[in-house]
DNA sequence: GTCTATAACTTGATAGAC
DNA sequence: GTCTATCAAGTTATAGAC
């Protein structure tokens, strides 16, 4: 089965959606567009799927999903908050260079969702950076976490590696190892090199 | 002159363009809805702008060449790189609080431009990231930041501060001088705390 | 400058033949 | 399941009266 070719028309139609709606924005897409890169009319479109919105639901509820899963993994882990933090980065560098098309979409285009499943899907967004605020909160109270806003940490956190898909691309020079080591390492320490102002050992 | 309520006709539209493009996307925010809110027929707003493109023209173009004037500024600084980059860090947390509508249009919106003014604005935006890029590579040079890769560097640095506009309400709870103390040490120095393992002094 | 009317087009989605 | 034909609604923008 060359995997490539042919297989499921419908994968295939959620999977150029994905990239669709990716390049152009949710709105600048059409199914017009979408019925030409599978090779269909877009009425046909209709046999495969129920709506445009059910295609951006989807792609934006098994993200979700996949996330808190990831987050479950983590909550379970038998280690300090700063392993579990830096988990979480993982968690989310892999993801978005393995899912880079569906993890971008979720990323910049659930707004364009509607309700109910707005709501829905924001009130998922909410538990898992409730989740991922608590494991601060334990690491500022443990000490390992430097003092200041848990807000301002937890949304910087967030940002680093929620938007790597604009400007990393896997195919580049940069390898997974390090992008992974130099990011956990740029967050856990700063920038700034150690001063051997006072060095002693 | 209550500047609130009547001034220029164009300036409101401007304005009203801004926001209405910056809550539901350029795509989905339609003419009709931005005449509605400044109290218009669709078609009075054409003899005030050219098009709808030529307001999203306008802020990505505005906001880029208050990023340049910036970078400008912080070039001519006579300081090390390390506070050429605080200063940096700090234009772009000002910005995004003191002019927050406009500069998320600008973030999130310029892909909707058209040729040749999509090009003319990607041209201007790596304009500003090679000069940013030219700071960190003198300053790792120097020795004033950790070895670790370039761009890694630079873009993690550019997402923290990018985004904020998604997270952080200037009337809510976290003032403007706790955001920029928390995110620059936080950036410089790393979110873990020194281990006060071989603590000498 | 603002309006009504409308041109010219694109949108998501459906009906029904094959 | 795919097609042609089409609908109803929405889009930006213009023409021309006032």
């Amino acid at each position: 089965m060359q995997d490539s070719e042919k297989k499921n028309k419908k994968e295939e139609i959620y999977q150029e959606a994905a990239k669709l709606f990716r390049q152009k924005g949710y709105n600048a897409a059409s199914m017009r567009d979408l019925a030409e890169r599978v090779q269909l009319k877009a009425s046909s479109l209709y046999s495969h799927i129920g709506s445009k919105e059910e295609i951006l639901a989807k792609i934006c509820f098994d993200n979700a999903h996949h996330f808190i899963a990831g987050m479950e993994a983590v909550e379970a882990m038998k280690t300090d908050n700063a392993k579990k933090i830096k988990a979480l980065l993982l968690l989310h560098i892999r993801t978005a260079i393995e899912e880079t098309t569906s993890v971008t979409v979720f990323n910049d285009e659930w707004r364009h969702l509607s309700e109910p499943q707005l709501g829905e899907f924001i009130l998922l967004r909410k538990d898992y950076e409730n989740r991922f605020r608590k494991i601060i909160k334990d690491g500022e109270e443990t000490g390992e976490l430097k003092k200041m806003n848990t807000e301002i940490l937890l949304y910087s956190l967030l940002n680093s590696v929620q938007w790597l898909h604009y400007w990393y691309k896997p195919e580049g020079k940069i390898k997974q190892a390090e992008l992974e080591k130099d990011i956990v390492m740029m967050l856990m320490e700063g920038i700034a090199s150690r001063k051997p102002k006072n060095r002693k050992d």
